[in-house]
RNA sequence: GGGGCGGUAGCUCAGCCGGUUAGAGCAGGGGACUCAUAAUCCCUUGGUCGUGGGUUCGAGUCCCACCCGCCCUACCA
């Protein structure tokens, strides 16, 4: 097996509060599936991503609050990795934005852009906030329609009638922070000249056709029909200064968010290379053009990742129409595929923390296994539509499928053999059958590894699942209870067959169940750790404030494929590997839900 | 307005380039077993594949129109 760089890019969650589950199962939970399996399969994977701390949401979100910027964002960005933590993600590297190496890299990547002319200037009318001075976003100024007069129209688009809307065209224009009413002013800022990609950035796409996912393939194709400049600085203070002299020094200008946080995967990947004690290290996962790159999020991030990121890297590159030469990082790789997700609901609504439809990751792990969310992510997940999650399904698929299917073969099988062996039993003579069931379950890791590596974690955990059923199918035909007294070396044969069936499980179920299959691996004699976790690890910029990040050494003897067990290992009557739901907890879910 | 996705058994969903009597899990019905968190295993009821046209020897599977639902729409990170 050849080993392969790969980098898997999940979108950096914004610290503006704390994440639903909504979130994590776009960008996180997936993007942990595919990694896991990656390394599992020999890989060699870096996975990185951070907080996304700067923007306008943040500054209006700390206003609201009375606290600073930055207060907020170390508040959540403490709070959101404490819960990728709660959830297994294994990061190499979780960082965030307002590091001095990301500001740099930043500004690195502007630079580049700036120097092969991919970036222009440009005054345009604005809206500011007189109280403040900063940008109001088109999304922040309500008013009346001028096309349907309806009173509550957003600056971008009326809800009412959807025509899109200038908010300039507002008639009785309002803040939606404090109701002042903006002022429209003359502002000059940074635009990326995205038409100037447009031939390159068709040919990169035309080869991904059959590999992406068909949704994201098709919505990306539309983007690139028609690009227009996008504006890459905005007049607030909270973000990465514009690095051009005249501009670097201005309290008001900064890099508009999204094209900083974008950034992120490369800065984060310069990071933890530095961390590492290699600091080219990096280098083999975004310069090697046989390295793989997977950008992991939900639909709304398409546009960042499949058009504008591209872009920001061809331009880099030196790659776009009016050409260039790379900047001083070199030349960088563009991603090989894009994965979004579609939207998860909450019993039919939209997600909503104002309106307390939601359930926060951290809610969440306190009251289930995290394995039970990990698996109901990856079997019911909005992979390819939109998709709801109910309690009475996520209860169900709890008690149906790890409790009863899964939970149940590890406790049958193992405390039988404890019992009545003591100890993973010898197999005798294989029968035809034996041989069969066995064959099965290691042509499973084929065909579960090659849905993993196409991000179809719904058939992969299917797949996987599979397999369980036919061990129980196995052990209730060949009843070893029956040959206690009679046969006991045939008995043994099949707690043998069995015990194998279960370790095999176990492996093709890790990178969906990585705690409980820690266990099972326990179970079975395991001395070493097997699935891997994240730690989180204060650290600092020589001598700035310390900041948590999650990292972790995933180097564990987790392999995709099948491996013997060893006869004569001592086995102990097990503990239940899930807990079992109640039905009443449905309701007290819905309960709270209602509670608004 | 433009774009995308979906509408397949009571429920949640699979069905790739069109091809034998349309599948799975759950729920429902019947049976077996007792190792196991009453878990497991076997058998079984159940569908005019949103509607109407069309292409084809043959269409959930391609084309057109329509109905319904959801999402995106680029100064929203």
């Amino acid at each position: 097996m050849s080993s392969r760089h790969i980098l898997t890019a999940p979108a950096w969650p914004y610290a503006n509060g704390p994440r639903h589950i909504g979130h994590v199962s776009g960008f996180a939970l997936p993007a942990d599936m595919f990694s896991r399996y990656q390394r599992m399969a020999g890989n060699k994977v870096l996975m990185v991503s951070g907080t996304d701390e700067h923007g306008t949401p943040i500054q209006v979100q700390a206003d609201k609050e009375g606290v600073s910027a930055r207060e907020l964002a170390d508040r959540y960005n403490r709070v959101i990795a404490q819960d990728l933590h709660g959830l297994g993600m294994t990061y190499d590297l979780f960082t965030r934005t307002t590091t001095r190496n990301h500001h740099a890299v930043a500004q690195e990547i502007f630079k580049g852009l700036h120097d092969n002319g991919y970036v222009f200037e440009k005054k345009t009318m604005g809206a500011i906030s007189p109280s403040t001075g900063r940008t109001l976003p088109d999304r922040y100024i309500e008013g009346t329609c001028p096309i349907c007069g309806y009173d509550g129209a957003r600056g971008d688009q009326c809800d009412n009638c959807g025509n899109q809307l200038d908010p300039i065209d507002l008639i009785n224009p309002r803040s939606r922070i404090n109701g002042e009413k903006p002022k429209f002013v003359e502002t000059e800022h940074f635009f990326l000249d995205l038409p100037a990609f447009s031939e390159t950035l068709g040919s990169w796409l035309q080869g991904k056709e059959g590999l992406w996912r068909p949704n994201v393939y098709k919505f990306t194709r539309n983007l690139l029909d028609e690009m227009r400049p996008r504006p890459i600085s905005r007049d607030l203070d909270w973000g990465v200064p514009v690095p051009l002299p005249g501009w670097v020094d201005r309290p008001d200008k900064r890099l508009y968010v999204w094209f900083d946080a974008v950034v992120g995967y490369l800065s984060a990947s310069v990071e933890w290379a530095r961390r590492s004690g290699d600091p080219d290290a990096w280098r083999a996962w975004w310069q090697n053009p046989d390295a793989e790159t997977y950008y992991f999020m939900g639909k709304d991030n398409i546009v960042f990742h499949a058009e504008i990121w591209p872009a920001m890297l061809l331009g880099y590159n030196g790659e776009g129409d009016k050409g260039g030469t790379p900047g001083s990082l070199g030349k960088l790789n563009l991603p090989t595929e894009v994965v979004s997700s579609e939207f998860l609901t909450m019993e039919g609504k939209k997600f909503s923390s104002s309106r307390q439809v939601v359930i926060y990751v951290r809610d969440f792990l306190e009251r289930y296994d995290v394995d039970a969310l990990r698996y109901y992510i990856a079997v019911a997940g909005p992979e390819n539509q939109d998709t709801d999650f109910t309690w009475s399904e996520f209860v169900r698929r709890n008690n149906d499928e790890l409790v009863a299917a899964w939970g149940n073969l590890v406790n049958r099988s193992v405390s039988f053999a404890a019992k009545n062996i003591g100890e993973i039993p010898a197999a005798g003579e294989l029968t035809d059958l034996d041989r069969d069931v066995l064959e099965r379950s290691r042509k499973a890791f084929d065909a579960v590894g090659a849905e993993l590596s196409r991000s179809r974690f719904k058939n992969a955990a299917n797949e996987a699942m599979r397999t369980v059923a036919e061990a129980n199918k196995y052990l209730s035909e060949q009843s070893p209870w029956k040959l206690k007294n009679d046969d006991p070396e045939r008995m043994k044969t099949i707690l043998h067959v069995a015990l194998q069936l279960v370790d095999d499980a176990k492996s093709l179920l890790t990178p969906f169940l990585p705690a409980s299959s820690e266990k099972v691996h326990r179970m079975l004699g395991g001395q070493e750790e097997w699935s891997g976790a994240p730690e989180i690890r204060e650290v600092s910029e020589d001598g700035g404030p310390d900041y948590p990040v999650l990292t972790g050494s995933y180097d564990t003897q987790a392999r995709w494929e099948s491996r013997p067990i060893a006869a004569g290992t001592p086995l102990a009557p097990p503990k239940p590997l899930f807990a079992k739901l109640d039905s009443s907890v449905v309701d007290e879910e819905l309960a709270r839900l209602e509670q608004s």
